[in-house]
DNA sequence: TCGTGTGAAGTGATTCACAGCG
DNA sequence: CGCTGTGAATCACTTCACACGA
């Protein structure tokens, strides 16, 4: 919308763009303060700067990469990262023969300069893109190294200390979910 | 539990793992079926072929993915999906230097050869890798050639017709739920 | 005795409907 | 007059608690 500048927005027509109700918006976004103007609607730019402090995306993010593998790599060169404000500094990779060399800006570290780099870089949120195997360990060290968040793409189930907050990614999980869908023609469900 | 040959479990044992009650569980699974067995809980291996035939996993689907750039190749080499029996039999690109070319043991086509190759290879599901502007008119292309089920990886909300299922990925998306957490201090939730 | 499956109770989320503001 | 913000009503989900089978 702001890209098509277009000034003002109302619940019923985000709700419409996003599948729900329109009292379902304003009581989400009500939920967090008073952004609406009663008989105008929502400031389209108001909205976006209070939507990016809800978020927390009102600002950068320092970003670390584990596991330069195949996925690892798809991540460095995903544009929409950047464009939301997070900024990965730093990737690391058990591989030494990928130690060294650069992907788009970014270095490749040895896993044994983990801890070093991720405190010098001050980094705040890692994407673990390494095996099943060596996810867990991997969480453990970030952590330790002062990681407060964690992106897993690895299909396990990780457990972090309290105040760290973690989401999990399973490619698989997504395709079963529209396997589940198929499997039992659901009709209605959209994401 | 079945690698590690264990026999049965229980609705408390598979909550405290999941992050869930064992109440929950078993009003989930009786949802489906019943699958327990009053004294004894669940046994493991009767416990995963019920999920399987729920996930509708309880047999091999015929995928493609459209879009060869970093995050297409990435999918192409990710090994979950052939444990779970996601076959990618296609891809298909824009780029003409990469068309011919065979990534894993996949062949890249192209995007003109797209109806001809997902009728004759029979392909249910596809997997969007394009850039952001052509995820729909892709996402349109696939369902008229007879695709059934849709992850939409672009940061778009895609329009599917009736009984198609659809299932999007943003990953800016689930970086934002970390820093969601963090900038509002959830002690609570995990994925 | 252990643990499922399930009505009943309790809790939380969604929708309704309208007062009030621009 | 349009549209928000919000109590009240409705609806859905989760937890409780227990009958019953192994």
């Amino acid at each position: 919308m702001l890209r098509d500048g277009k000034e003002t927005t109302s619940s019923s027509e985000l709700g419409r763009l996003l599948g729900f109700t329109d009292a379902q918006v304003r009581k989400d976004l009500a939920h967090f303060g008073h952004f609406g103007h009663p008989g105008i609607g929502y400031r389209c730019d108001e909205l976006a700067v209070a939507i990016r402090k809800i978020l927390g995306t009102d600002r950068q993010w320092r970003v670390a990469l584990v596991g330069v593998g195949n996925l690892g790599r798809a991540l460095l060169g995903y544009r929409g990262f950047v464009q939301h404000g997070f900024r990965i500094l730093a990737a690391f990779d058990a591989d030494s023969t990928l130690v060294g060399s650069t992907i788009g800006d970014v270095t490749v570290h040895d896993l044994g300069q983990l801890d070093e780099v991720l405190a010098q870089q001050r980094i705040e949120l890692a994407l673990i893109a390494v095996p099943a195997e060596r996810a867990q360990e991997m969480t453990d060290r970030v952590i330790a190294a002062g990681v407060e968040g964690i992106v897993n793409f690895a299909p396990v189930t990780l457990t972090v200390p309290q105040g760290v907050s973690k989401v999990g990614v399973d490619l698989a999980r997504e395709l079963e979910q529209v396997t589940f869908a198929l499997a039992n023609r659901l009709s209605d469900e959209q994401a």
